[in-house]
DNA sequence: TGGGTAATGTGAAATGAGTAACAATAATAT
DNA sequence: ATATTATTGTTACTCATTTCACATTACCCA
C-alpha cells in the first residue's frame, strides 16, 4: 500500500474538508468538490481513495458519513492520542495552547523543560522538569512527542525520548537528528520555509526586471 | 534552471551546514560530508551543485568560503530582507522573538493585529493596528509576510496583503487560500504535520502486532 | 615525470508522483 | 424498458526527482 507522507497528509486534509462539508449540511460529495476543497485534482482524489479502498457510487459520488468513518478508522481517529512537548518556550507554548489539536483527537498531556522556573504541576497542561520525562512517558504509554528545544539540545532530548519508549517526534530544531531506522521523525524547519518564500519572491522580481530590460 | 521548492530548500540547508562546518574550522568539504549534514545522498548534492553551477575540484572537494559566497549570491543573502507578521498571537509572537531569522538575513520589522489592546508602537518590533498595514507595507516596500491569524480571517488578511503590494506569504492558517497565479504562497499546517507523525507511529505499532500474530 | 587515486560532474536508468483518459456502471429521464 | 448521462475506478502516460555508474580530472607521491 502506497503510504507516502504526502498521501497521508492528503487523507487528513480530505477528512478536515469532509467535516466542513458535513457541517454545511452536505450528505454526498464528488471527487471534484473534494479536489477543490484541498487544492488537488479530481484524479488525485479518486486515486487516493482507490489506493486506500475508499469506494463511492458510480454516479452519486461518495456518502460523506461513510467516508468520514472509513477515514477515521484509517487515520486512527477513534481513540484520542496523547502526546508530550519538550521545550516550553515560544513554540512549545504555542502548541500547548492551540485548541485545534483537540478537534483532531490529539491532546498535549504535559510539557518538559530544563528551566525549573517554568515547572508548574498545577497547570491544565503541567510543565515538568526534564528529569521526569522518562517515568511519565513510560507510565502513560506516550508514543509521540514534539521537540521544541534549542538545536544544541535536540539530539540529547531525542535520545532521552527514545529511551522513554517514544516512537515518533515532530522536530522544530533546525538540525539533522540521528534516530533508529524505524523511528518516525518529521522535521519542520520554519526558517527554511520562510527563506524559500523570500527566495521565490526575489526570483519573481528578478524575472520581472529581466523581462522589462529585454523589451 | 530547475528550481523546485525542494531543491531551493536543500540549497538553504547546504548553506546552513556550511556555516556550521566553517565555524568548526573546516576549509574544504566533500559531497558526502554535506550529504550527511543535511540527510541527503552525495549524488544529490553533486547534482544540485551541477544544476546551479556550483563547481568544486576533482579530488579536493569544495572550498567552503567559495561555496558560501556563491550560495549567498544565488539565495539573495547579500541584502537583508524585511518582512511583516500579521496576527500577533502565539505563532506570531514566536516568530517575532526568534533570533535565528536574523542569522539568515531575515528581519521582522512589524506585526499587525486587529486586537488594538496589543498595539505597541514602542516595541523593538512594533505591533500596529491592522488598518495601518497597507500604508506601512507600501512605504517600506515590504514584499513578504506571514499569516498567523485564525483560519476564518486568513483569506481577508491575504487580500489586504496583496493589495499592499506583498508578493509572497508563509501561511500558518489551516485553510486553502486563493491567490493570484504568480503570488508565492507557502502553507505550513502544523496540525497535519503532527497528525502524520501520529499516523505513522500507529501504523508501525499495528505492523508490529501483525507480525507477532503471524508467528 | 608518470602512475595511482580520490574525488567531481553528468548522462542514463530507475523510481515516484501526479495527470489524463476512458471503460464500467448506477442513477435518472423518456 | 431503454437510452442517456454523470461519475467512479483504474490503467496508461507524463513529468519530475533521485540514484546509479563511470568517464574525467586534478592532486599526490614515488
Ligand atoms: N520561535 C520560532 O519562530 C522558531 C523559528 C524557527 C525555528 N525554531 C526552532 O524551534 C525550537 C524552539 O524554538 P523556541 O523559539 O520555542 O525556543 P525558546 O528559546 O523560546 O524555547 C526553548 C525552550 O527549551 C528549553 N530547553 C532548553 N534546553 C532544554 C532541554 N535540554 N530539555 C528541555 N527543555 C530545554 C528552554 O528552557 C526553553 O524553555 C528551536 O530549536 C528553534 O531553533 C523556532
Ligand atoms: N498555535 C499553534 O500551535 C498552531 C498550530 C496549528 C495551526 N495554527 C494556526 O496558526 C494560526 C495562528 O495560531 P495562533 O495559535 O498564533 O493563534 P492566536 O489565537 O494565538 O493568535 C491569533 C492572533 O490573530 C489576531 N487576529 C485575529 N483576526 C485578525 C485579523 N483579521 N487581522 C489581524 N490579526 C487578527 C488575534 O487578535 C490574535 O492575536 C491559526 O490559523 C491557527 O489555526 C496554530
Amino acid at each position: 500500500m502506497k503510504t507516502s507522507k504526502q498521501s497521508i497528509a492528503r487523507l487528513h486534509s480530505y477528512r478536515e474538508a469532509l467535516y466542513r462539508l458535513k457541517y454545511l449540511g452536505f450528505v454526498k460529495v464528488f471527487s471534484d468538490n473534494l479536489a477543490d476543497a484541498i487544492g488537488a485534482t479530481a484524479s488525485q482524489v479518486r486515486k487516493d481513495f482507490s489506493i486506500f479502498g475508499l469506494i463511492g457510487n458510480k454516479k452519486g459520488g461518495y456518502v460523506i458519513d461513510e467516508l468520514i468513518n472509513k477515514l477515521d478508522e484509517l487515520l486512527g481517529k477513534n481513540q484520542p492520542q496523547h502526546i508530550i512537548v519538550v521545550g516550553s518556550g515560544n513554540i512549545g507554548k504555542a502548541l500547548m495552547s492551540y485548541k485545534g489539536f483537540g478537534k483532531v483527537g490529539i491532546h498535549v498531556v504535559a510539557a518538559f523543560d530544563t528551566d525549573e522556573a517554568k515547572t508548574n504541576r498545577a497547570a491544565e497542561i503541567p510543565i515538568l522538569p526534564l528529569g521526569e520525562l522518562k517515568e511519565f512517558a513510560k507510565q502513560r504509554h506516550i508514543k509521540v512527542g514534539v521537540i521544541a528545544v534549542p538545536d544544541t539540545a535536540a539530539q540529547q532530548v531525542l535520545e532521552m525520548m527514545i529511551s522513554a519508549g517514544i516512537k515518533g517526534v515532530l522536530n522544530f530544531a533546525p538540525i539533522r537528528l540521528n534516530c533508529p531506522e524505524h523511528f518516525v521523525l518529521n522535521n519542520v524547519n520554519l526558517g527554511i520555509e520562510l527563506e524559500t518564500v523570500v527566495y521565490f519572491v526575489n526570483a519573481l522580481n528578478r524575472q520581472a526586471h529581466d523581462e522589462k530590460s529585454k523589451s
